[in-house]
DNA sequence: TAAATATGTTCCCGCATCGGGAACCAAAAT
DNA sequence: ATTTTGGTTCCCGATGCGGGAACATATTTA
């Protein structure tokens, strides 16, 4: 029997596999012996040492009393990352406001991977409390930004990315299949915003707008909040109208910089 | 010839350490294409490009048309290493304080590796643009940060790190000497908080005070401004207190968490 | 105090695997 | 059409990786 999903050809790096492994157990856990993490990924304590080794001499790690947890170095990396993404600062000042006028959450988010990449998030005053936060990945067919995203995207991409998709019903709402996607990403590009309406998290609505810059797409907006608040006129209404607005507002910052 | 600096012994892992300069590379630089990576490390390109796909493969990458760039998946390890090292929010927010009353910049450092890292950085209104930012290490022993810190370390790690420190004039004023350095650290114990004069960086003085919690020191919070306009009064005066009351405030939140 | 236990570090070995050369493709440039 | 550039795949041989076990160090228990 085959792996379920196919793996793209091309010779993996045994030892980095396990260098990343060894990050993500420390990112779950911090102040983690040698011991602890070579039980939890089955490898010989003297392999994790060495690996150790290695990270904190590259200043990824301190070693500390209890163990061993990710340096400050991570946030030296986060730091170019957003200076790389560009725009940072103008994407931030409209999710703040966007947040601070509807007191409901706004959202940056950008595709990777052929899922929604979440680069800022801003709560507003009333805001509801989401697992949603920097640097997470939601799936794109069921949430709004990521829709906003695939409407915009060069049509093959768009392909590729519909292809690959496992529809999973995360709620009764959500779009289970490419061909109700495809009919939503029409409404969509015709009205230039997109929703979702407790597609994703069951009580949770959305209204998003892409952020283009001649041609391509850079991510897109949102505001979500509870559908109690949140209301079909409230959504199309005000909301839509708010969500575009920024995105106005980030591309034109974007042609002059 | 031996190498100058002893390395500390152990194995490291070649691989890793190849994943991670390509890391380096695409923070410097990012939208870098597999030749340039490779020239630019003087590896071949097939080494590189299973490199590449492997960190692909783990979402730390992404490629694009034009190369490859680190994912926002960085970010996502930044926000869980700040919420590992705990406060953060006190931290924040007292910092911002401190910027707001004072106009400055003000910092917060904890140590790692012998060195100073900076978690978090306000700028007040008229703060003077400085090169520091958040990840950035910085010596102990030019820094008031430093300072701070190293007063409060047990004493077999103070002295562990004042062994291994090489003392580089940076300004006329740096301390150049372990004698000078025991001598200043006896004065900061004292008084409570810790000066740099221009030491680490020409113009510009800096205040800050350590934030213990019961016995071990958690970091040290800052106040940086240009000389002409931090006299010795101020210096002293104003700002001493400032930060002092800061750290004390975060102590106190500290405490009861 | 000594014995016992737990944890970190070092030493080696055998073989998997990593790095690299070269061939092979794809796309762009001339 | 032809050349050039850059990306991917194939394969080989040496090496450096993973792991077992010994050794060292710190902590606990009796």
């Amino acid at each position: 029997m085959d792996a379920p999903s196919e793996e793209p050809h091309g010779r993996r790096i045994q030892s980095v596999e396990i260098a990343f492994s060894i990050i993500e157990v420390l990112q779950r856990q911090d102040h983690t012996t040698v011991t602890e993490i070579a039980e939890e990924l089955g490898h010989s304590k003297s392999t994790v040492h060495s690996h150790l080794r290695t990270l904190e001499d590259r200043k990824l790690l301190v070693k500390e009393d209890d163990g061993y947890r990710l340096s400050l170095k991570v946030l030296d990396m986060a730091e170019t990352v957003r200076s790389q993404i560009g725009n940072y600062e103008v994407i931030k000042s409209e999710a703040d406001s966007l947040a601070a006028e509807t007191s409901e959450i706004s959202q940056f988010g950008i595709e990777e991977h052929g899922m929604v990449s979440y680069l800022y998030k801003a709560t507003g005053e009333q805001a509801v409390e989401t697992v949603s936060h920097v640097g997470m990945q939601q799936p794109m067919y069921s949430t709004a930004l990521g829709k906003s995203i695939l409407t915009h995207l060069p049509n093959d991409r768009t392909d590729e990315i519909v292809q690959s998709i496992e529809f999973t019903p995360k709620t009764p709402n959500t779009i289970t299949s490419p061909e109700e996607l495809r009919e939503e990403l029409d409404r969509v590009a015709e009205r230039g915003y997109a929703t979702d309406d407790e597609e994703n998290i069951e009580g949770l609505r959305c209204v998003a707008a892409p952020v283009t810059s001649d041609e391509t797409v850079l991510g897109a907006i949102s505001v979500s909040g509870p559908s109690s608040r949140v209301t079909d006129e409230r959504l199309h209404g005000e909301l839509a109208d708010s969500v575009q607005r920024a995105a106005n507002i980030i591309e034109l910052n974007t042609k002059f910089s």
